[in-house]
DNA sequence: ATAATAAATGTAATAAATACATTTATGAAT
DNA sequence: ATTCATAAATGTATTTATTACATTTATTAT
C-alpha cells in the first residue's frame, strides 16, 4: 500500500480474454480479426477496457458477452500483463481472463456473426501485443486447473460420454491416456451420473451418456476430498 | 484486444507485495503500520503505484526496495484485485505480487529500520482494504509453488539442514510430516549437496548442512525430470 | 562414567499408477 | 439370416509410490 500520498500517474487497464471451447477432437480457442488501426486485419483475443464503476471480474464478463455474445460460462482472472511497451499506442496493463466453454450449446449465441472464429490451440494464428503470451499461460493454467478441480466438464455438453471426457483431457494435456486406466480413475471418484441413454453418433453399439454430478461434488469436497486426475 | 478506439477511463494502478519469510519455525509476513490517512495505524502489505515508464515486474521490485531496502529476492505476481471500493480513497486496481526471502541472510538490509514487522502468518493483525485475501491468494500459491518447484529453498538460508527443510515444508503446508519419509523423498530427488560441516545449533551432535543444486536442477529440468514434494 | 538430546537410518504394508487384449452390441452389407 | 466392421465395455498382474513405524549413534554437560 501506498506510502506517500496518492498521485497522478493513472494508466489504462484493459482486460483481455482467453476463450476455450473444444470440439470433440481438439482444443480451440476463439478470436476475432480486428478490423482497426493499430494491428488492423491480424487476429486478437477479445479485450476491452475497464470501467470505473466495474470490478475487474465484472469487465470481464461485460467484454465476453459485448463480443461475442455468451453470458453464463466459467470465467476466471489469469493474471496481469504489463510490460511497458505491450501495446503501442499507449501504456495499457491488462488483466487476461480465460472462459470455459460448451461450444456446442453456446453456438446459437455465437452464430449470429460477431466476427470470431475458432481455432486449433495448435495452430494458432499470429496474434497481436502479448496475446500470444496470455494464451501461453492460460494453457498451461488449464491444465493445472482441469487436473484439480472438475472444470473440464465446462467443455462438455452436459451429456457426455466417457471417451469425449478423456479425448478433452487429451487435448488439454497433449498426451494420450490409456482408456482402461483412464475410466477406472473417473469411476473410483464416484462423480458422474450413468445416464440410461446412449450416445449412438460415433458407433453402431452406442456409448452410455454420463453427467457430472455437482451436488455430489459439493457433499464430497465438505468431507475432505480432492479432485485429481 | 479494443473494439473501439482508445477511451479515457484511466485508472490508478497499484503494487502489493507479499513478503514471506521463515523463522526456523514458523511462516512469517512482513507488515508496516500505515501512518497515514485512511487507515492510520492499521497494518499493512507493501504498497505503492505503478509508474509511466515500468514494468509491473520492475515496480514490484522498486516498491519492495523502497520499502525494505531488500533486493535480489525471488519474486512473482499472484494476480490482480480490482473490486470497484477496494481502496476508499480513489478507485485502484492492485496488482499483487509475492516474495520470498530468506531472513537470516537480509536482516541486516532490513535492520535500518523501515518501521517493518515480521509476523507469524497464523497470527496476523487487521489489515487494510483487501490484503487479507491477497494473503489468503498468496498462501495458497506458495503451498502450490512449493511443492512443484525448488522454490522454499529462498526461504532458507545456502546451507541448511534436513531438518530446517522440513520445518519450513511443515509451517508452508500446514502439517506435520514423517521425518524418515521427508528425507526419503528429498534424497530421491538427488538435488542436495550434503556439506562436510555440520549445524551445532540445535544438537550437541550436529546435524549435516545441504545446498541446493541449482546447476543440476537446471539440468535435470532438460531431461524432463519435475520437482515434486 | 552417565545422562540427556537430537540426528541418522531401513523395512514392511498399503495404495496408486501403469501396461496390456478380449469380448460385446449393433448396424450395414451381402 | 449371416457375415462384417466398428467402437464400447471390461479386469488383472506388475510396478511404483506412499505410508507407518522404532532403534542406534554422536556429542556435550554433569
Amino acid at each position: 500500500m501506498k506510502i506517500t500520498e496518492y498521485n497522478e500517474t493513472k494508466i489504462q487497464v484493459a482486460l483481455d480474454c482467453i476463450i476455450f471451447g473444444f470440439d470433440q477432437e481438439k482444443l480451440k480457442l476463439l478470436l476475432i480479426k480486428r478490423d482497426f488501426e493499430p494491428e488492423k486485419g491480424k487476429w486478437s483475443l477479445m479485450g476491452g477496457f475497464l470501467k470505473a464503476h466495474e470490478s475487474l471480474d465484472e469487465a470481464a464478463v461485460r467484454i465476453l458477452h459485448s463480443l461475442t455474445g455468451l453470458s453464463h460460462v466459467y470465467m476466471e482472472q489469469l493474471s496481469a500483463f504489463g510490460e511497458v511497451d505491450r501495446d503501442p499506442v499507449e501504456r495499457t496493463v491488462s488483466i487476461a481472463y480465460y472462459a470455459l466453454i460448451n461450444i456446442q450449446e453456446h453456438n446459437h449465441e455465437l452464430s449470429n456473426d460477431f466476427g470470431a472464429k475458432w481455432f486449433d490451440v495448435e495452430e494458432l494464428p499470429n496474434l497481436i501485443f502479448d496475446h500470444k503470451d496470455m494464451v501461453q499461460e492460460a494453457i498451461s493454467r488449464l491444465r493445472y486447473k482441469t487436473s484439480v478441480k472438475p472444470v473440464g466438464f465446462e467443455l462438455l455438453p452436459e451429456n457426455f460420454t466417457m471417451r469425449q471426457l478423456q479425448k478433452l483431457y487429451e487435448a488439454i494435456h497433449g498426451r494420450k491416456i490409456d482408456k482402461r486406466n483412464f475410466v477406472k480413475k473417473i469411476n473410483s471418484m464416484d462423480l458422474l451420473i450413468k445416464q440410461s441413454e446412449k450416445d449412438k453418433n460415433s458407433s453402431k453399439k452406442g456409448s452410455f451418456l454420463y453427467k457430472f454430478d455437482k451436488t455430489k461434488y459439493n457433499r464430497k469436497l465438505e468431507d475432505g476430498f480432492t479432485f485429481g486426475i
